[in-house]
DNA sequence: GTCTATAATTCGATAGAC
DNA sequence: GTCTATCGAATTATAGAC
């Protein structure tokens, strides 16, 4: 073992430094030396590990939801449910850009857009489907997402005052009986 | 009058083709060059009309969302007729790029960003303090507007399958309970 | 594994002729 | 009002030394 990083540490500091910084400025403004420069590393590492600044990009996007098992909640329990997981996920570990990262992204960029389909049909439909039976959650997986999608459009990317000003908890409240609503239309 | 155009009609053709290309490609990756070539002028007259690509971009960000009068609107009907107007708004006029614009950009753009919440508050809150009184209207603003970004932004920037998939109207039989819910909250 | 040097583009902006 | 010509800066990506 030499003080030379290994392989995987150098890769992995350079996807932590990537995530940032496409979290915080998009895709067009990250640049290669940027992100080398936050991994002390040179910029020529970034495309020995990762081919292209489109790989690298690649890599950054993946996600993980971390969907809980909701097949334990009760029906009723079930909005709140998924409100109060978002917004743990969203606000629990602020040094985990990822999800900001792919949503910010998928609004401009179309490789981006498709892995967030591709997040919503592997991970947040079969969670659904756990808890609604296949048929109900078929049915409400689009506006139950596009209200989820929303909450973090507006708090987290916008900054909307009338919804960041609310605690976790008011978020809670305020926006589960819509999702109720929407799992219980006709 | 000669045939040679107008300073308004120069100015006016510039700003639609810059719309089509910030909403097509967002702010970075559109050039002047390419605005130009679409106006067919030169790009030398972009910057002569506009002073710079960021007052070009200024100049795009313009939206109105033509909010009709909510407080002629039975209090039952109101979320119904919200979601009615965003969703014409939306897939009403094609050629009409300002809101593709406004809502693709400040996802990666704090001047866009801003604007948006600019238009949020002197054109959403006050048609729903005209339909719900000053105080109700504060109090839900927030949620509601997130709502109805989360539809914008599942159906027409992230074509998610299980919202695309819908009718206009089945969009307003299906959201219009949750917006329900969240207005008459306690 | 790490770095230097540089090739090859591309873009925003300016100056100035007509 | 419109166009030509060009500057200066920044970027991704590659070739190759150590």
């Amino acid at each position: 073992m030499t003080t030379r990083r290994t392989s995987d540490t150098t890769k992995t500091a350079i996807l932590r430094a990537a995530r940032e910084r496409f979290a915080a400025q998009g895709y067009e403004r990250t640049t290669i030396r940027a992100v080398a420069a936050d991994a002390e590393i040179d910029p020529s590492m970034v495309m020995r590990y990762f081919g292209s600044k489109e790989g690298l990009f690649d890599a950054a996007l993946a996600v993980d939801l971390r969907m809980p098992d909701l097949s334990a909640v009760p029906a009723a329990g079930l909005p709140a449910a998924l409100v109060r997981h978002f917004v743990d996920r969203w606000e629990g570990d602020p040094a985990d850009d990822a999800l900001l990262v792919l949503l910010r992204s998928a609004v401009t960029n179309e490789q981006a857009a498709a892995r967030m389909r591709a997040v919503f049909a592997t991970q947040v439909a079969p969670a659904l489907a756990a808890a609604l039976g296949p048929e109900r959650a078929e049915r409400v997986a689009g506006l139950v997402s596009a209200q989820l999608l929303g909450l973090a459009l507006a708090r987290y990317l916008l900054r909307l005052p009338g919804v960041t000003s609310l605690t976790p908890e008011e978020l809670v409240t305020g926006l589960a009986p819509a999702l109720a609503a929407t799992v219980s239309a006709p």
